[in-house]
DNA sequence: CAATATTTGTTCGTATGTATG
DNA sequence: GCATACATACGAACAAATATT
């Protein structure tokens, strides 16, 4: 009888359960999940089921998760305005159309692989997050994060707190010129928290941009991610 | 009493295992791995460590899984630098890899409007356009077309068919050299065609692109649609 | 084409280690 | 030190998708 005939898997049914729970700021930025027991009595199901569900958040990265304390709501949907960047400034404003940037969130935490990779900074080092949203007359068409190694650039979370611009914040902390060392693109599927953000669809189709900025030196300052709605943005090279 | 005092989780040192046979070549791209029960056995543990560490390699992008089937090496990422001149073979050829092109199908036709306003020519001129296939290492990374004017272009139809290249057949009608002129990117999902012809599924995510090549004078000779799949190109630029 | 075996996916249970407060 | 809470690991069973006979 704990089986039924279900087509959707329990754990991603808890998932899209927190997830609304926090969408609807239920849970807001930093507050503490109920533990992994309290969840699995509220859903009547195992622990595991339930670690199933959050190491899916954390995969999104909604929650994040601290050993022996709980698990934390990492973001919040929530519009901040602040903050202009550059690159695709200038192909909206080519474009004819009126560029805005929201600032979603600062965040400091640690590494992922990806993230150390990129920065060339070991897993696990502490790095401060900026999570943002750039919109086209009113309509959100990318999501974005900037991943800065605080160990390379002390105090990068005041500046980026204090300046408008990503430039400004890097001169702050004594970059004065930086360069993108390259810039990948790929496709992806939209999950729900781009879905969320995007205001499109899940399964919707993204550009998927990553890229490195780098110093005078050649070292890493700045990884980003950029997600933009496929079907919102072309992006266009040359011409 | 299985856990001695190590420091390193047993699925890590699984994953990292298993990231060396990858990266050893003992297991190459399109290569079934060893089944979860073979993995356990071989390494001692439970299935569900081996599963810990699959997710990860997963996660990585290195191991891409299919229920019912096994899990498999994932063709990494191809690199394919996007600038003033693209290559197809060069591209590939960089990147240490093996490319292919398969010719699908020419035809001869009259352009409809965006190819018309793309090349430069009357809506209703006669152009030719090759439907091809590109592959590396026998895998197929893209679908694409590409419009050739044939008034522009005279015997263009019959170069490409003796030819396996864009670049040789258009070399055969007296453009020796050209460049592309623009490039749109957008993020598309893949339908019935795209998903039979790159081996993928309806509704994955491709990269589409379409771009303009002009001659030494300004004048369009190809106007190109590619649709890459999301999952096996990353477009590079700069860098 | 259908039946069967294989293989991964999900869910429960249990136990122990380790970091946090 | 002690209780809490997450991390890791083993074991069992069934479901679902796939491959094979």
């Amino acid at each position: 009888m704990t089986q039924g005939p279900k087509r959707t898997p329990v754990w991603q049914s808890i998932a899209n359960a927190l997830r609304g729970d926090i969408a609807e700021a239920r849970y807001v930025q930093g507050d503490k999940l109920p533990t992994e027991a309290a969840l699995s009595k509220r859903f009547g199901v195992n622990r595991h089921t339930v670690r199933h569900a959050l190491s899916q958040l954390v995969e999104e990265g909604l929650v994040h998760k601290r050993r022996g304390a709980g698990a934390f709501v990492a973001a919040r949907p929530t519009d901040y305005a602040i903050g202009k960047r550059v690159r695709f400034h200038e192909n909206l404003l080519a474009a004819g159309r009126h560029p805005e940037k929201r600032m979603l969130q600062i965040e400091t935490r640690l590494a992922d692989g990806s993230e150390a990779a990129a920065l060339q900074i070991a897993e696990g080092a502490q790095v401060c997050v900026y999570h943002g949203l750039s919109l086209a007359d009113g309509q959100p068409i990318a999501l974005f994060e900037s991943v800065f190694p605080t160990d390379r650039l002390p105090g990068i979370a005041q500046a980026l707190e204090q300046h408008r611009g990503v430039t400004d914040a890097l001169a702050d902390v004594g970059i004065i010129d930086y360069t993108r060392a390259s810039t990948r693109l790929t496709a992806v599927l939209a999950n729900q928290i781009h879905a969320m953000h995007l205001q499109l669809r899940e399964g919707d189709p993204l550009l998927k941009s990553t890229g490195v900025n780098v110093d005078g030196t050649g070292a890493p300052v700045e990884f980003g991610r950029t997600f933009f709605a496929g079907d919102r943005v072309t992006l266009t090279l040359g011409g």
